[in-house]
Order: C-alpha cells, then structure tokens, then sequence
DNA sequence: GGTTTTTGTTGAGGTAAATCAAACCGATAA
DNA sequence: TTATCGGTTTGATTTACCTCAACAAAAACC
C-alpha cells in the first residue's frame, strides 16, 4: 500500500517544493524565498533495500532522514543484548532525531520493505533554522511530536494488556495511513507478527492469538498480512475497556 | 536529599548567569553578552508545593520548566482514564517539552516534595535561539535527551521483568542523583511504591516484593523511604540477565 | 495522646501471558 | 511435482504477576 504512493519516476529533483509529502515534514506557508532554502535541506536521496539498515544505533549522527516511501522499523537494544522495537515509520516522517544529543544514533533503523529517504543534515538544518523561524518552529514540533508518540507508547506498556495494546496499534495504524490518504479499513501489514509483539512487549504466539480473536469476534478480517478493520467501533472499546465496573 | 541543595534564600536574583545548575539546563561557553541574554529567558522563579501540579494535560503550553529545587512526576492519561507516571524528574531537569507540538501539556507535572522551578516561556526561547546558535544547539539537545530517555523506558517496559526493572530504576536514579553530588549509594525515594510500580508497569505489592528480595539478598537496606545500595553491581547484574542459558 | 488516614508488607489464590511443542501455510526453489 | 523455509496458528502447560485480603507502621489530624 505504501509503496503505491505515487512518484514520477522520471525527474526527480531533490526538492521539496515539488515533494508531495511536504505538508508532513516541512512547515507551511514559506515565502517563495525561504522555499528556495528549504530546498537545499535535503542533501541526497537514499534507497534502502527491504532488510538493511539505514542507521545503526552508535553510528555517528550526521543527518536525520524523513521517508519518501517504505516503511520502517526502528529498535534500542540493552547492553545484555536484548532488543525491541521503539517504533514503525512509514512516509512522511521523520527519523533520527535520538543522535541529536549525543552525536550518534540510539537506535538502529531498518527497512520493512524497499524504501527511499530524504538525507537532511542536521548542520544545516540548525543553519537554516536560525534564518527561517517557521523552520526553527518546525523542527521543535517535530521533536516534541516524538516525545508524545513515545509517551503513549509508555502508557500502551505499562498499561494495558494484550488484547487492548493490539487495538490501539491497529487504530494508530490505520489512522496514520489514512491521513496519507489510504483506506480508514483496510492496510498490510509490512512487520511480523513477532515484530508487533516486540513492539508491544507481547510474544508473537501471544499477538497471533489476540488477531484470531478479533477475527472469530468479527471485529477484523485477517489474511496473512493482509487485515480489513470490519468494526473500528469495536477496537476502540477494546482500548478503552478499563474495568469501570464501579 | 534533593532540597539539601544550596541555595542563598537572601537576594535571589533571577538569572541563569549565577545559578549553580547552569551547567545543567544552560549551553556551555557562552559569551558574557549572550549569558546577559540567556539571564532574561526565566520570567519568573514559582513555587510549587507538595502535591500541587505545576501544569494539567490538556492545558495550554506556553513555557516549559527547569527544576530548581524538588522533585516531581510526570504522569500520562488515556481516553478512560487509567493514568501512567511517565518520569520523575529532579533538579536540573526540564518539563514541559512534550506541549510544543499541539500547543497543550500532554502530561501532568506534580510536585512530589516542595519544589522551585524557573519558568521560561517558549517563545522567548525560539526567539533567542535565532540569534544565539549555542542555545538553539541546546534545545535540540534536551528533546533528543528527552527521546532516548523514553526509548529506554520503552524498552525497560516493554522487555523486562519486575526485578529487572526496579534495579535499572534504582540505579538510574542514583546515577542521576550522583551527578548532581548526591551519594552513589543512598538516597532518599520521594515517590511512593504505588508511584514506582506506575511508572515500570508494575503492581505497587510487586515492587514492595521485588523491594524485599534484594533486601533478603543483602542487594539493598530499605528502611521506608531510605534506601541504601549495598552491592551497586549485583544490581547491573539483575539488569544485565536475561537468559543467557545457551 | 489517641484516632484516623495513608503507606507499606506479606500471604494465598487466580489469571493473563509466556513457554514449549506441534502442525500449518504460502512462497520459493530443486 | 516435492522439498524447504520463514512465518503463522493453535494447543497444553507453566509461571510471573495480579488480585484480594489482612495486617503493620508511619504520618497526619484532631
């Protein structure tokens, strides 16, 4: 689905005031002059084949990285080894905004299926920002969206179980998708069972039971990776069943 | 432990330029004419009692916060109101970052003993940051500080069990306090085992059993609130054991 | 000082999710 | 066609944590 979003294959000029996806990672309503700017953000594309890394966490941070098409996983690792998986990005968002702090990256990224990415070096991005204020505005926004997304995350962890963690994942999901203008229902899902349980602290038996449940309650249609959302209603209550019953 | 730090209750000016936590939520190296700058970001120094919030979710976000004196939590909120502490914060630490993107808090701050905080109103620091690189620099830094700080929490929540999860608590928060001189060794828990279990998804019996273990273990000495490290490296080593069996 | 309230500990039993194990499916290749 | 392989489903069993409950110990309140 992702992947349908539609390029002209031809003269691709890195740019993006010709980008379609503009609206999602650079500010609105530039003046002619400061999108001239804006333009030079993007030092380069980059593909990245389904399976390979587009940073490691401990690399050098040099660029952050907002995705043209694809989808992505990112994960943190423990020292002992063990890993997890902080998030899925598809196009339109923004990656590496963890190097920041300590000059590389916190994380690794990698490729759920063939991608591309814009490379915008963060250098000159904190040179242009101090010209352009809706830049400067922008990048803060971008920062704090991630902070929320995470906070969320936390409160999907430590809070809920598992049924409700893979409502709210679908809905997150969907409503993603949908505001880059696929269906509110139907989606693919580019990650594995084992990688939706890693990201929602579950095991992949565990994720794969809590689909056929929704399935045989009607709530999904699941084939493969294939999942048509039959009554959104119905998710949310999942997510939001917290035992009210006093 | 925390309102032990020092501070002149006599001619409390306040300004940046002679804080002793400068070093903590300022740039370094500045020039004497941009320190004069940095001086005028905190309007105003507020004091927050004990149990009193310092800002609601939902409420609009004009500022964001350095902790003087004190210490508080953070906590988030679902549609049907199960809430989630998302962090405790300590002197040097800032809050508040996650209001940038919606223009609204997206958690609550409560103060957990009396606290002090400088609050700096965020356009006056996206103004400044125009014209003084190292600041902008700096904000970068606290967001990306903030994000790798919730990818760990993720991680923690999403990856380990009940003791290994309060050894990494413990042990992150006397690092924390370590580096703001505090003992390496013992400290003084501000939150209630309620408050800890919250914050690392947890049962508050849990912790209080978890608690007991590493006492039984000769790890740690808690007397209620007070809790000394005996053994700092069978802690890491809690942290660090997952089955490494095979 | 005593009384209430809050906070913390500990035990017994129940449950959601993990673990272990087997079978299944779809894709790709021999 | 059959074989292989990664991914997925499903069942049986175990277990870590939750829940419920009683009690103890501070802290707070009068």
């Amino acid at each position: 689905m992702i992947s349908m979003i539609p390029i002209t294959p031809t003269a691709i000029k890195v740019a993006c005031s010709n980008c379609n996806l503009r609206e999602l990672c650079m500010p609105m309503g530039l003046s002619d002059h400061d999108l001239d700017r804006i333009d030079q953000l993007v030092a380069a594309r980059k593909k990245v084949k389904k399976g390979e890394f587009l940073f490691h966490s401990g690399s050098p941070f040099k660029s952050i990285y907002a995705i043209r098409t694809g989808f992505f996983k990112t994960s943190v690792t423990t020292e002992d080894g063990r890993d997890q998986v902080s998030g899925f990005q598809m196009a339109g968002e923004i990656m590496g905004l963890d190097g920041i702090v300590n000059d590389h990256h916190a994380c690794d990224a990698i490729a759920l299926e063939d991608a591309e990415v814009c490379v915008m070096p963060f250098e000159k991005i904190e040179q242009l920002s101090l010209e352009v204020k809706s830049l400067q505005h922008h990048v803060h926004k971008m920062m704090s969206r991630e902070i929320v997304r995470e906070n969320s995350v936390i409160l999907l962890l430590g809070s809920m179980k598992a049924e409700e963690r893979l409502a709210a994942f679908l809905l997150n999901l969907v409503q993603r998708l949908h505001a880059r203008g696929f269906s509110q229902t139907e989606l693919v899902l580019r990650m594995t069972r084992e990688e939706i349980g890693s990201f929602l602290g579950l095991k992949l038996e565990t994720v794969s039971r809590a689909f056929s449940k929704f399935a045989e309650d009607g709530i999904i249609d699941v084939k493969q990776r294939n999942l048509k959302i039959m009554k959104p209603d119905a998710l949310k209550q999942i997510v939001n069943s917290q035992d009210k019953c006093i």
